[in-house]
DNA sequence: ATTTTTGCACTGACCAGTCAGTGCAATTGC
DNA sequence: GCAATTGCACTGACTGGTCAGTGCAAAAAT
């Protein structure tokens, strides 16, 4: 009986605890904060003992780091793939923000609690995964700025753009506006939401039709 | 009676130690989350005894929701007054909303710290002073939304524009491109970083100069 | 046979909130 | 004048509870 998955990272149940500790995490401190988030808690919404966190986990801290690493590196992974395939489609530039707008949209769709919390620890300071945070902040806001500088060398953005304000703009849009749909709207549609953006980005609220 | 500092409000000496306390509170905050910040560091910080914060304030978190009031009112009436402003003038909705934008990114220059703070709990869930959030965040976002819908009535902006989606979106446009500003080129003035949103907002990124 | 998980008792640091008491200025009584 | 009194603002040691992290023997899974 081959487990499965066999060598490749570690054992398979192994995986599979982590795995259902970083989604009793994920929603718990949301909700609440790192902070105000016990690990009996944790543990219990994972159905878990205590001791197998810290068997996993060095600390309640390290949970959480390998938690934002492993969720920002979906997005990344996920806002990538949406610049390549409008490049490898040959389209534009704003096709491609368009698309990245999209990834966002699809992922804040399928891991809401994750961006909450998120969010919410961006820009503190003072605690102890400050550093892991810009890191992994960085290599996000990397692939929008990547598309916005290859725009302008191309001549289809005006090269006046702020790259890195811009960038944090447009991050800063999807990512208020689909936390907004979540909280207070979230009988609307991916599409319809995705729409209203993209209207934005294009500048077509003021004009006419 | 008339007692001594007298006619005004109340006890001079007594509102003195609540802005110190607000003060005190809302950098720590901002920096380590609600649950992280102990009332005595509070009391320290604001050079009180610890008891002086209770006397003050009936709870930890009544402090905290007074703050948060206090301090999204003061937004609240500076975005009002942007708009109001502009209107007199006889300028367009698309200056109103510029206005608006400048007096966001003015407001958050001046109190870095708040912004942050309300940023980080605004989407939590399940906390003691979740509807206060609520509540103060329609306030200033319906400043927002007001503007819209009169410029859509008008005929300035498109009638397909979904009023609620756009104003939280722009709202969020200002708020993590400032947090950005403040957090990695603090070292940009104020008018640069407005150029650059206004140039978003004018949807003048595509099309060249 | 080894890795992983369980269950549970325990420790020690930390922290929100309390309370008896202090300092001080203004008021009252004489 | 000058005690005695009152009320306000503040103080800081203390309490009761909470929670991260530990230790370990037994059970389960692979």
């Amino acid at each position: 009986m081959e487990s499965s998955s066999a060598k490749a990272g570690g054992s398979t149940r192994r995986e599979a605890t982590r795995q259902k500790l970083y989604e009793a995490a994920v929603t718990l401190i949301a909700e609440q904060g790192f902070s105000a988030t016990t690990v009996d808690e944790i543990a219990e919404r994972a159905g878990v003992a205590k001791g197998t966190v810290y068997y996993n986990f060095a600390s309640k801290s390290v949970l959480f780091e390998e938690l934002l690493r492993h969720g920002v590196g979906l997005l990344t992974a996920s806002l990538k793939e949406a610049a390549e395939q409008a490049a490898r489609e040959g389209r534009g530039k704003v096709d491609a923000l368009d698309a990245m707008i999209r990834a966002g949209l699809v992922f804040i769709d399928r891991y809401p609690a994750f961006t909450q919390l998120y969010v919410a620890e961006l820009w503190r300071t003072n605690r102890a995964w400050q550093s892991t945070l810009m890191v992994v902040r960085q290599e996000a806001v990397a692939v929008v700025e990547g598309v916005l500088r290859e725009g302008v060398a191309v001549g289809e953005f005006s090269d006046e753009i702020d790259v890195q304000l811009t960038a944090a703009a447009l991050v800063g849009m999807v990512l208020v506006a689909a936390l907004d749909w979540k909280s207070f709207q979230p009988e609307r549609s991916l599409d319809d939401v995705h729409a209203a953006l993209s209207r934005l980005l294009q500048g077509r609220v003021s004009g006419r039709v």
